[in-house]
DNA sequence: CTGGTCATACCGGTCTGACCACCGCTGGAT
DNA sequence: ATCCAGCGGTGGTCAGACCGGTATGACCAG
Protein backbone atom coordinates (compact mmCIF):
# COMPACT_ATOMS: atom_id res chain seq x y z
CA UNK A 1 0.00 0.00 0.00
CA UNK A 2 2.64 2.38 -0.62
CA UNK A 3 1.74 5.46 -2.53
CA UNK A 4 4.70 5.75 -4.81
CA UNK A 5 4.05 9.09 -5.11
CA UNK A 6 7.33 11.53 -4.70
CA UNK A 7 9.69 9.28 -6.36
CA UNK A 8 12.17 11.29 -5.69
CA UNK A 9 14.95 9.14 -4.71
CA UNK A 10 13.74 7.43 -1.52
CA UNK A 11 10.62 8.05 -0.68
CA UNK A 12 10.89 8.71 2.92
CA UNK A 13 10.92 4.87 4.09
CA UNK A 14 8.44 4.59 6.32
CA UNK A 15 9.10 2.44 8.74
CA UNK A 16 12.94 3.20 9.36
CA UNK A 17 13.99 -0.11 11.37
CA UNK A 18 12.24 -3.25 12.06
CA UNK A 19 11.79 -3.33 16.02
CA UNK A 20 12.90 -6.84 16.83
CA UNK A 21 11.53 -8.51 19.39
CA UNK A 22 14.20 -7.69 21.71
CA UNK A 23 14.17 -10.68 24.28
CA UNK A 24 17.30 -11.81 23.07
CA UNK A 25 20.68 -9.53 24.20
CA UNK A 26 22.28 -8.63 21.03
CA UNK A 27 21.22 -5.37 19.75
CA UNK A 28 21.40 -5.17 16.35
CA UNK A 29 23.09 -1.95 14.86
CA UNK A 30 22.55 -3.09 11.38
CA UNK A 31 19.13 -3.64 9.53
CA UNK A 32 20.48 -7.16 8.07
CA UNK A 33 21.54 -8.04 11.91
CA UNK A 34 17.91 -6.97 12.86
CA UNK A 35 16.86 -9.19 9.85
CA UNK A 36 19.10 -12.58 10.39
CA UNK A 37 17.97 -12.19 14.44
CA UNK A 38 14.37 -12.20 13.62
CA UNK A 39 14.50 -14.92 11.33
CA UNK A 40 17.08 -17.35 13.37
CA UNK A 41 14.58 -17.01 16.02
CA UNK A 42 11.94 -17.83 13.73
CA UNK A 43 14.13 -20.82 12.92
CA UNK A 44 15.15 -21.73 16.54
CA UNK A 45 11.76 -21.14 17.70
CA UNK A 46 10.30 -23.69 15.23
CA UNK A 47 7.97 -21.81 13.45
CA UNK A 48 9.38 -22.52 10.76
CA UNK A 49 10.35 -26.24 10.83
CA UNK A 50 13.74 -28.04 9.13
CA UNK A 51 13.07 -28.49 5.13
CA UNK A 52 10.95 -25.69 4.67
CA UNK A 53 12.07 -23.19 2.64
CA UNK A 54 11.76 -19.39 3.69
CA UNK A 55 9.66 -16.59 1.88
CA UNK A 56 11.90 -15.36 -1.35
CA UNK A 57 13.95 -12.70 -1.17
CA UNK A 58 11.88 -10.19 -2.79
CA UNK A 59 8.73 -10.99 -0.52
CA UNK A 60 11.08 -10.56 2.87
CA UNK A 61 12.34 -7.14 1.38
CA UNK A 62 8.46 -6.06 1.61
CA UNK A 63 7.75 -7.88 4.77
CA UNK A 64 10.69 -6.62 6.91
CA UNK A 65 10.72 -2.84 5.12
CA UNK A 66 14.11 -3.23 3.75
CA UNK A 67 15.69 -3.48 0.14
CA UNK A 68 17.10 -6.77 -1.28
CA UNK A 69 20.61 -6.36 -0.73
CA UNK A 70 19.69 -6.11 3.25
CA UNK A 71 18.07 -9.50 2.84
CA UNK A 72 20.30 -11.16 1.07
CA UNK A 73 23.04 -10.04 3.71
CA UNK A 74 20.64 -11.51 6.74
CA UNK A 75 20.62 -14.80 4.73
CA UNK A 76 24.21 -14.85 4.40
CA UNK A 77 24.32 -14.27 8.14
CA UNK A 78 22.15 -17.43 8.70
CA UNK A 79 23.96 -19.52 6.08
CA UNK A 80 27.69 -19.20 7.25
CA UNK A 81 25.60 -20.13 10.64
CA UNK A 82 24.75 -23.39 8.92
CA UNK A 83 21.09 -22.43 9.87
CA UNK A 84 19.81 -22.36 6.16
CA UNK A 85 21.08 -23.13 2.59
CA UNK A 86 19.97 -20.92 -0.60
CA UNK A 87 19.31 -22.80 -3.81
CA UNK A 88 19.47 -20.68 -7.26
CA UNK A 89 16.71 -20.79 -8.46
CA UNK A 90 14.67 -22.68 -5.45
CA UNK A 91 14.85 -20.45 -2.43
CA UNK A 92 16.12 -20.67 0.81
CA UNK A 93 15.47 -23.45 2.77
CA UNK A 94 15.94 -24.36 6.46
CA UNK A 95 18.88 -27.45 7.17
CA UNK A 96 18.06 -29.95 9.72
CA UNK A 97 19.48 -29.56 13.23
CA UNK A 98 22.12 -32.68 12.70
CA UNK A 99 23.26 -32.66 9.00
CA UNK A 100 26.38 -32.77 8.31
CA UNK A 101 27.77 -29.48 8.56
CA UNK A 102 31.38 -28.20 8.01
CA UNK A 103 31.47 -25.40 10.73
CA UNK A 104 33.66 -23.20 8.87
CA UNK A 105 34.23 -20.87 11.52
CA UNK A 106 35.73 -23.27 13.99
CA UNK A 107 38.02 -24.89 11.51
CA UNK A 108 38.90 -21.29 10.34
CA UNK A 109 39.98 -20.74 13.78
CA UNK A 110 41.96 -23.95 14.09
CA UNK A 111 43.97 -23.19 11.33
CA UNK A 112 44.30 -19.44 12.46
CA UNK A 113 46.01 -20.66 16.08
CA UNK A 114 48.23 -23.35 13.83
CA UNK A 115 46.94 -26.54 15.37
CA UNK A 116 49.58 -29.43 15.06
CA UNK A 117 49.37 -32.68 14.39
CA UNK A 118 50.23 -33.05 18.36
CA UNK A 119 47.38 -31.31 19.40
CA UNK A 120 44.62 -32.29 17.11
CA UNK A 121 45.78 -36.14 18.33
CA UNK A 122 45.53 -35.11 21.59
CA UNK A 123 42.32 -33.94 21.01
CA UNK A 124 40.56 -36.53 19.14
CA UNK A 125 41.95 -39.13 21.74
CA UNK A 126 39.85 -36.96 24.27
CA UNK A 127 36.70 -36.53 22.78
CA UNK A 128 36.76 -40.14 21.52
CA UNK A 129 37.39 -41.97 24.75
CA UNK A 130 35.21 -39.97 26.61
CA UNK A 131 32.53 -40.41 24.03
CA UNK A 132 33.16 -44.27 23.64
CA UNK A 133 32.74 -44.40 27.55
CA UNK A 134 29.32 -42.94 27.25
CA UNK A 135 28.23 -44.32 24.12
CA UNK A 136 28.79 -47.79 26.09
CA UNK A 137 26.70 -46.49 28.80
CA UNK A 138 23.81 -45.02 26.33
CA UNK A 139 23.71 -46.46 23.17
CA UNK A 140 21.10 -48.12 21.86
CA UNK A 141 20.01 -50.49 19.22
CA UNK A 142 20.37 -48.23 16.33
CA UNK A 143 23.58 -47.16 17.32
CA UNK A 144 24.76 -49.95 17.57
CA UNK A 145 23.76 -51.29 14.25
CA UNK A 146 25.27 -48.23 12.93
CA UNK A 147 28.40 -48.67 14.29
CA UNK A 148 28.52 -52.60 13.14
CA UNK A 149 27.82 -51.90 10.07
CA UNK A 150 30.68 -48.71 9.52
CA UNK A 151 32.95 -51.48 11.31
CA UNK A 152 32.17 -53.58 8.82
CA UNK A 153 32.42 -51.34 5.69
CA UNK A 154 35.91 -50.07 7.36
CA UNK A 155 36.96 -53.96 7.43
CA UNK A 156 36.27 -54.22 3.75
CA UNK A 157 37.75 -50.86 2.43
CA UNK A 158 39.26 -50.95 -0.52
CA UNK A 159 41.19 -47.98 -1.47
CA UNK A 160 42.94 -45.82 0.87
CA UNK A 161 40.19 -43.07 0.03
CA UNK A 162 37.57 -45.41 0.88
CA UNK A 163 39.22 -46.18 4.02
CA UNK A 164 39.65 -42.62 5.25
CA UNK A 165 36.04 -42.35 4.32
CA UNK A 166 34.72 -45.42 6.54
CA UNK A 167 36.74 -44.74 9.19
CA UNK A 168 35.71 -40.84 9.47
CA UNK A 169 32.02 -42.74 9.45
CA UNK A 170 32.98 -45.04 12.22
CA UNK A 171 34.42 -42.86 14.53
CA UNK A 172 31.42 -40.11 13.45
CA UNK A 173 29.26 -42.97 14.44
CA UNK A 174 31.10 -43.92 17.71
CA UNK A 175 30.66 -40.32 18.55
CA UNK A 176 27.16 -40.01 18.21
CA UNK A 177 25.75 -43.07 19.95
CA UNK A 178 27.31 -41.26 23.07
CA UNK A 179 24.24 -39.06 22.99
CA UNK A 180 25.85 -35.72 23.90
CA UNK A 181 25.70 -33.31 21.38
CA UNK A 182 28.59 -30.84 22.36
CA UNK A 183 30.88 -33.19 22.03
CA UNK A 184 29.15 -35.11 19.19
CA UNK A 185 29.20 -31.24 17.49
CA UNK A 186 32.84 -30.36 18.66
CA UNK A 187 33.84 -33.73 16.98
CA UNK A 188 32.26 -32.72 13.87
CA UNK A 189 33.88 -29.35 13.83
CA UNK A 190 37.43 -30.94 13.67
CA UNK A 191 36.29 -32.86 11.02
CA UNK A 192 38.19 -31.30 8.10
CA UNK A 193 41.35 -31.38 10.16
CA UNK A 194 40.57 -34.91 11.02
CA UNK A 195 40.50 -35.96 7.60
CA UNK A 196 43.93 -34.31 6.28
CA UNK A 197 45.56 -36.40 9.78
CA UNK A 198 43.55 -39.72 8.41
CA UNK A 199 45.15 -39.38 4.87
CA UNK A 200 48.38 -39.03 6.03
CA UNK A 201 48.07 -42.77 8.27
CA UNK A 202 45.70 -43.98 5.64
CA UNK A 203 49.44 -44.03 3.24
CA UNK A 204 51.42 -45.65 6.34
CA UNK A 205 50.27 -49.79 5.63
CA UNK A 206 51.85 -50.31 9.35
CA UNK A 207 49.70 -48.06 10.88
CA UNK A 208 46.46 -49.41 9.18
CA UNK A 209 47.45 -52.68 10.06
CA UNK A 210 47.99 -51.89 13.52
CA UNK A 211 45.06 -50.14 13.74
CA UNK A 212 42.50 -52.32 12.12
CA UNK A 213 41.21 -54.32 15.18
CA UNK A 214 40.82 -51.49 17.64
CA UNK A 215 37.83 -50.64 15.53
CA UNK A 216 35.79 -53.96 16.18
CA UNK A 217 37.27 -53.87 19.88
CA UNK A 218 35.73 -50.31 20.17
CA UNK A 219 32.47 -51.74 18.90
CA UNK A 220 32.42 -55.32 20.79
CA UNK A 221 33.25 -53.23 23.98
CA UNK A 222 30.24 -50.46 23.97
CA UNK A 223 28.07 -53.07 22.77
CA UNK A 224 28.88 -55.29 25.81
CA UNK A 225 28.11 -52.46 28.32
CA UNK A 226 31.89 -52.13 28.95
CA UNK A 227 33.06 -48.80 29.26
CA UNK A 228 36.23 -48.87 30.30
CA UNK A 229 37.26 -51.55 27.12
CA UNK A 230 35.83 -49.01 25.06
CA UNK A 231 37.85 -46.39 26.29
CA UNK A 232 40.92 -48.41 26.02
CA UNK A 233 40.10 -49.68 23.12
CA UNK A 234 39.96 -46.33 21.24
CA UNK A 235 43.13 -45.18 23.19
CA UNK A 236 45.09 -47.31 21.89
CA UNK A 237 44.08 -46.97 18.47
CA UNK A 238 44.39 -43.18 18.65
CA UNK A 239 47.72 -43.75 20.50
CA UNK A 240 49.39 -45.61 17.57
CA UNK A 241 48.55 -42.84 15.06
CA UNK A 242 49.94 -40.22 17.51
CA UNK A 243 52.91 -41.71 18.83
CA UNK A 244 53.82 -42.53 14.85
CA UNK A 245 54.36 -38.77 14.20
CA UNK A 246 56.26 -37.20 17.35
CA UNK A 247 55.09 -33.92 16.20
CA UNK B 1 19.06 14.86 -18.80
CA UNK B 2 18.52 11.45 -19.26
CA UNK B 3 20.99 10.10 -22.09
CA UNK B 4 18.50 7.71 -22.47
CA UNK B 5 21.09 5.20 -23.29
CA UNK B 6 18.66 2.78 -22.33
CA UNK B 7 21.21 0.43 -20.67
CA UNK B 8 20.37 -2.95 -21.56
CA UNK B 9 21.89 -4.06 -17.82
CA UNK B 10 25.44 -5.11 -17.99
CA UNK B 11 27.83 -3.22 -20.51
CA UNK B 12 29.33 -6.67 -21.03
CA UNK B 13 31.37 -6.82 -17.73
CA UNK B 14 35.04 -7.05 -19.12
CA UNK B 15 36.37 -9.28 -16.16
CA UNK B 16 34.04 -12.29 -15.71
CA UNK B 17 34.87 -13.54 -12.37
CA UNK B 18 37.87 -13.64 -10.26
CA UNK B 19 39.49 -16.90 -10.71
CA UNK B 20 40.71 -17.71 -7.07
CA UNK B 21 44.12 -19.69 -6.15
CA UNK B 22 42.51 -22.09 -6.78
CA UNK B 23 44.64 -23.94 -3.89
CA UNK B 24 41.72 -25.02 -1.14
CA UNK B 25 39.23 -27.43 -2.66
CA UNK B 26 36.34 -25.29 -1.90
CA UNK B 27 34.29 -24.05 -5.35
CA UNK B 28 33.08 -20.95 -4.82
CA UNK B 29 30.31 -20.70 -6.57
CA UNK B 30 29.08 -16.99 -6.20
CA UNK B 31 31.39 -14.11 -6.60
CA UNK B 32 30.65 -13.52 -3.10
CA UNK B 33 31.84 -16.96 -2.20
CA UNK B 34 35.22 -15.89 -4.45
CA UNK B 35 35.62 -12.85 -2.86
CA UNK B 36 35.56 -14.39 0.11
CA UNK B 37 37.69 -17.63 -0.20
CA UNK B 38 39.97 -14.58 -1.64
CA UNK B 39 40.40 -12.24 1.02
CA UNK B 40 40.32 -15.13 3.61
CA UNK B 41 43.08 -16.42 2.44
CA UNK B 42 44.83 -13.17 2.51
CA UNK B 43 44.10 -12.87 6.24
CA UNK B 44 44.90 -16.80 6.74
CA UNK B 45 48.58 -16.53 4.87
CA UNK B 46 49.27 -13.13 6.77
CA UNK B 47 49.42 -11.29 3.82
CA UNK B 48 47.05 -9.03 5.87
CA UNK B 49 47.75 -8.63 9.59
CA UNK B 50 45.57 -8.31 12.55
CA UNK B 51 44.89 -4.71 13.11
CA UNK B 52 45.30 -4.10 9.78
CA UNK B 53 42.85 -2.28 7.72
CA UNK B 54 41.55 -4.10 4.53
CA UNK B 55 40.82 -1.63 1.55
CA UNK B 56 37.21 0.13 1.10
CA UNK B 57 34.28 -1.87 -0.17
CA UNK B 58 34.61 0.65 -3.45
CA UNK B 59 38.08 -0.35 -3.50
CA UNK B 60 37.50 -4.03 -3.06
CA UNK B 61 34.43 -3.79 -5.72
CA UNK B 62 37.14 -2.46 -8.42
CA UNK B 63 39.53 -4.83 -7.39
CA UNK B 64 37.68 -8.06 -7.66
CA UNK B 65 35.64 -6.61 -10.71
CA UNK B 66 32.40 -7.19 -8.82
CA UNK B 67 29.68 -4.78 -7.36
CA UNK B 68 29.71 -2.83 -4.07
CA UNK B 69 27.00 -5.90 -3.00
CA UNK B 70 28.74 -8.41 -3.74
CA UNK B 71 32.00 -7.42 -1.89
CA UNK B 72 29.52 -6.40 1.35
CA UNK B 73 28.06 -9.95 1.36
CA UNK B 74 31.72 -11.32 1.16
CA UNK B 75 32.48 -9.37 4.16
CA UNK B 76 29.76 -10.37 5.77
CA UNK B 77 31.14 -14.04 5.49
CA UNK B 78 34.09 -13.45 6.45
CA UNK B 79 32.54 -11.20 9.95
CA UNK B 80 30.38 -14.20 11.01
CA UNK B 81 33.40 -16.56 10.68
CA UNK B 82 35.19 -14.16 13.28
CA UNK B 83 38.10 -12.99 10.78
CA UNK B 84 37.00 -9.21 10.65
CA UNK B 85 35.76 -6.37 12.25
CA UNK B 86 33.45 -4.04 10.25
CA UNK B 87 33.44 -0.64 11.51
CA UNK B 88 31.00 1.96 10.17
CA UNK B 89 32.46 5.14 8.73
CA UNK B 90 36.07 3.42 9.46
CA UNK B 91 36.49 0.43 7.68
CA UNK B 92 37.05 -3.08 7.90
CA UNK B 93 39.79 -4.63 10.53
CA UNK B 94 41.14 -8.00 10.72
CA UNK B 95 40.52 -9.47 14.02
CA UNK B 96 43.07 -10.74 16.41
CA UNK B 97 43.25 -14.37 16.25
CA UNK B 98 43.02 -15.20 19.87
CA UNK B 99 40.82 -12.59 20.61
CA UNK B 100 37.97 -13.82 23.19
CA UNK B 101 34.82 -14.37 20.10
CA UNK B 102 31.62 -15.14 20.66
CA UNK B 103 31.84 -18.57 18.26
CA UNK B 104 28.05 -17.88 17.96
CA UNK B 105 27.85 -20.34 14.99
CA UNK B 106 28.38 -23.54 17.19
CA UNK B 107 26.65 -22.03 20.25
CA UNK B 108 23.39 -21.66 18.16
CA UNK B 109 24.43 -25.30 17.15
CA UNK B 110 24.22 -26.39 20.78
CA UNK B 111 20.86 -24.80 21.70
CA UNK B 112 19.53 -26.19 18.49
CA UNK B 113 20.22 -29.51 19.12
CA UNK B 114 19.01 -29.11 22.92
CA UNK B 115 21.61 -29.64 24.91
CA UNK B 116 21.13 -30.11 28.62
CA UNK B 117 22.75 -29.10 31.22
CA UNK B 118 23.72 -32.64 32.53
CA UNK B 119 25.18 -32.96 29.21
CA UNK B 120 27.17 -29.68 29.38
CA UNK B 121 28.55 -30.48 32.58
CA UNK B 122 30.16 -33.97 30.76
CA UNK B 123 31.33 -32.21 28.24
CA UNK B 124 33.15 -29.21 30.72
CA UNK B 125 34.64 -32.31 32.78
CA UNK B 126 36.03 -33.88 29.94
CA UNK B 127 37.53 -30.78 28.50
CA UNK B 128 38.41 -29.35 31.82
CA UNK B 129 40.39 -32.65 33.14
CA UNK B 130 42.71 -32.32 30.01
CA UNK B 131 43.05 -29.40 29.87
CA UNK B 132 44.64 -29.42 33.22
CA UNK B 133 46.73 -32.20 32.86
CA UNK B 134 48.27 -30.80 29.62
CA UNK B 135 48.85 -27.58 31.79
CA UNK B 136 50.84 -29.62 34.59
CA UNK B 137 52.87 -30.83 31.63
CA UNK B 138 53.07 -27.31 29.59
CA UNK B 139 52.09 -23.80 31.73
CA UNK B 140 55.13 -21.39 31.68
CA UNK B 141 55.49 -19.23 34.22
CA UNK B 142 53.08 -16.70 32.61
CA UNK B 143 50.19 -19.45 32.51
CA UNK B 144 50.81 -19.80 36.17
CA UNK B 145 50.69 -16.00 36.88
CA UNK B 146 47.88 -15.39 35.35
CA UNK B 147 46.44 -18.63 37.34
CA UNK B 148 47.60 -17.55 40.74
CA UNK B 149 45.89 -14.17 40.10
CA UNK B 150 42.75 -15.91 38.83
CA UNK B 151 42.60 -17.85 42.01
CA UNK B 152 43.03 -14.73 44.08
CA UNK B 153 40.61 -12.94 42.57
CA UNK B 154 38.20 -15.44 42.53
CA UNK B 155 38.40 -16.21 45.86
CA UNK B 156 37.96 -12.55 47.02
CA UNK B 157 34.84 -12.11 44.95
CA UNK B 158 32.16 -10.13 46.67
CA UNK B 159 29.17 -10.61 44.58
CA UNK B 160 27.23 -14.04 42.98
CA UNK B 161 28.26 -12.22 39.54
CA UNK B 162 31.37 -11.43 40.29
CA UNK B 163 32.18 -14.74 41.17
CA UNK B 164 30.68 -15.71 37.71
CA UNK B 165 32.73 -13.34 36.10
CA UNK B 166 36.14 -14.52 38.21
CA UNK B 167 35.12 -18.42 37.73
CA UNK B 168 34.89 -18.20 33.83
CA UNK B 169 38.26 -16.28 33.94
CA UNK B 170 40.03 -18.66 36.03
CA UNK B 171 38.65 -21.21 34.28
CA UNK B 172 40.18 -19.77 31.13
CA UNK B 173 43.41 -19.52 31.65
CA UNK B 174 43.34 -23.15 33.05
CA UNK B 175 42.33 -24.41 29.43
CA UNK B 176 44.53 -21.61 27.83
CA UNK B 177 47.73 -23.22 29.76
CA UNK B 178 47.16 -26.35 27.99
CA UNK B 179 48.67 -25.34 25.33
CA UNK B 180 46.35 -26.81 22.79
CA UNK B 181 44.40 -24.20 20.70
CA UNK B 182 41.63 -26.86 19.56
CA UNK B 183 40.57 -27.20 23.44
CA UNK B 184 40.95 -23.65 24.17
CA UNK B 185 38.87 -22.87 21.29
CA UNK B 186 36.08 -25.87 21.75
CA UNK B 187 35.99 -24.37 25.56
CA UNK B 188 35.46 -20.91 24.40
CA UNK B 189 32.78 -22.54 22.36
CA UNK B 190 30.62 -23.63 25.20
CA UNK B 191 30.66 -19.89 27.06
CA UNK B 192 27.66 -18.65 26.66
CA UNK B 193 26.15 -21.80 27.78
CA UNK B 194 28.74 -22.81 30.94
CA UNK B 195 27.85 -19.04 31.80
CA UNK B 196 24.16 -19.85 32.25
CA UNK B 197 25.23 -22.92 34.23
CA UNK B 198 27.52 -20.92 36.70
CA UNK B 199 24.88 -18.38 37.57
CA UNK B 200 22.34 -21.00 38.35
CA UNK B 201 25.36 -22.46 40.87
CA UNK B 202 26.44 -19.29 41.96
CA UNK B 203 23.13 -18.76 43.32
CA UNK B 204 23.60 -21.57 45.85
CA UNK B 205 25.75 -21.04 48.97
CA UNK B 206 26.49 -24.73 49.33
CA UNK B 207 27.98 -25.48 45.56
CA UNK B 208 30.34 -22.49 46.14
CA UNK B 209 31.46 -23.33 49.47
CA UNK B 210 32.07 -26.77 48.95
CA UNK B 211 33.96 -26.14 45.27
CA UNK B 212 36.04 -22.73 46.79
CA UNK B 213 38.98 -24.82 47.60
CA UNK B 214 39.42 -26.85 44.69
CA UNK B 215 40.69 -23.98 42.51
CA UNK B 216 43.48 -23.53 44.39
CA UNK B 217 44.07 -27.32 44.31
CA UNK B 218 44.21 -27.11 40.73
CA UNK B 219 46.00 -24.59 40.42
CA UNK B 220 48.88 -25.80 42.54
CA UNK B 221 49.00 -29.01 41.15
CA UNK B 222 49.77 -27.18 38.28
CA UNK B 223 52.39 -25.20 39.96
CA UNK B 224 53.87 -28.22 40.84
CA UNK B 225 53.78 -30.19 37.44
CA UNK B 226 51.43 -33.34 38.94
CA UNK B 227 49.18 -33.90 36.41
CA UNK B 228 47.03 -36.79 38.21
CA UNK B 229 46.40 -34.65 41.23
CA UNK B 230 45.24 -31.68 38.74
CA UNK B 231 43.11 -33.81 36.92
CA UNK B 232 41.41 -35.10 39.93
CA UNK B 233 41.47 -31.58 41.43
CA UNK B 234 38.91 -30.03 38.61
CA UNK B 235 37.32 -33.69 38.52
CA UNK B 236 36.41 -33.35 42.11
CA UNK B 237 35.20 -29.84 41.43
CA UNK B 238 32.98 -29.78 38.45
CA UNK B 239 31.42 -33.57 39.92
CA UNK B 240 29.88 -31.22 42.55
CA UNK B 241 28.03 -29.01 40.39
CA UNK B 242 27.04 -32.04 38.19
CA UNK B 243 25.94 -34.09 40.90
CA UNK B 244 23.57 -31.10 42.43
CA UNK B 245 21.61 -31.01 38.93
CA UNK B 246 20.58 -34.89 38.71
CA UNK B 247 19.60 -33.95 35.45
C1' DC C 1 -3.63 -42.17 -21.77
C1' DT C 2 1.28 -41.44 -21.68
C1' DG C 3 5.33 -38.94 -22.46
C1' DG C 4 8.06 -35.30 -23.97
C1' DT C 5 8.54 -30.37 -25.15
C1' DC C 6 8.15 -25.59 -24.39
C1' DA C 7 6.40 -21.13 -22.55
C1' DT C 8 6.29 -18.91 -18.45
C1' DA C 9 6.37 -17.32 -13.84
C1' DC C 10 9.33 -17.30 -10.05
C1' DC C 11 13.71 -17.28 -7.81
C1' DG C 12 18.39 -16.29 -6.59
C1' DG C 13 22.73 -13.72 -8.54
C1' DT C 14 24.48 -9.44 -9.89
C1' DC C 15 25.05 -4.58 -11.42
C1' DT C 16 24.40 0.46 -11.31
C1' DG C 17 24.20 4.66 -9.28
C1' DA C 18 22.55 7.00 -6.02
C1' DC C 19 21.74 9.21 -0.88
C1' DC C 20 22.49 9.08 4.06
C1' DA C 21 25.00 8.95 8.58
C1' DC C 22 29.16 8.56 10.75
C1' DC C 23 34.36 9.06 11.53
C1' DG C 24 38.68 11.44 11.35
C1' DC C 25 41.46 14.94 9.96
C1' DT C 26 42.65 19.56 8.88
C1' DG C 27 42.68 24.35 8.51
C1' DG C 28 40.89 28.58 9.87
C1' DA C 29 38.98 31.37 13.63
C1' DT C 30 39.46 32.61 18.29
C1' DA D 1 47.79 26.94 21.53
C1' DT D 2 42.87 25.60 21.31
C1' DC D 3 38.72 24.54 19.39
C1' DC D 4 35.35 23.58 16.11
C1' DA D 5 33.42 23.66 11.38
C1' DG D 6 33.91 21.57 7.25
C1' DC D 7 35.23 18.11 4.07
C1' DG D 8 36.45 13.77 2.22
C1' DG D 9 36.33 8.89 2.93
C1' DT D 10 33.73 4.88 4.62
C1' DG D 11 30.10 1.87 5.71
C1' DG D 12 24.69 1.47 5.51
C1' DT D 13 20.87 1.41 2.56
C1' DC D 14 17.78 1.82 -1.26
C1' DA D 15 15.40 1.30 -5.89
C1' DG D 16 15.14 -0.80 -10.06
C1' DA D 17 16.89 -3.46 -13.54
C1' DC D 18 18.81 -7.69 -16.21
C1' DC D 19 20.66 -12.45 -16.24
C1' DG D 20 20.43 -17.32 -16.02
C1' DG D 21 18.69 -21.30 -13.41
C1' DT D 22 14.22 -24.03 -11.61
C1' DA D 23 9.77 -25.61 -11.53
C1' DT D 24 5.15 -26.18 -13.37
C1' DG D 25 1.55 -26.64 -16.29
C1' DA D 26 -0.20 -26.36 -21.02
C1' DC D 27 0.15 -28.50 -25.25
C1' DC D 28 1.17 -31.66 -28.74
C1' DA D 29 2.93 -36.13 -30.53
C1' DG D 30 3.02 -41.06 -29.95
Amino acid sequence: MEPVNDQSGHPGRPEPLRRHAGLSADSARNSSDAIATSLAERVLSGEVAAGDRLPSERHLAMEFGASRPMVREALRSLTERGLISVERGRGAFVLNATGPRRFQPLDLEYRRRGTTARQLSETRLMLETEASALAAARADDDDLAVLKAAVERLESSATPLDRVRNDLAFHAALVAASHNPVIETMFASIQALTVELMVRSAGDPEIVRKSEPYHRAAYEAIRDREPIAARAAIASHLSIAASTYGD
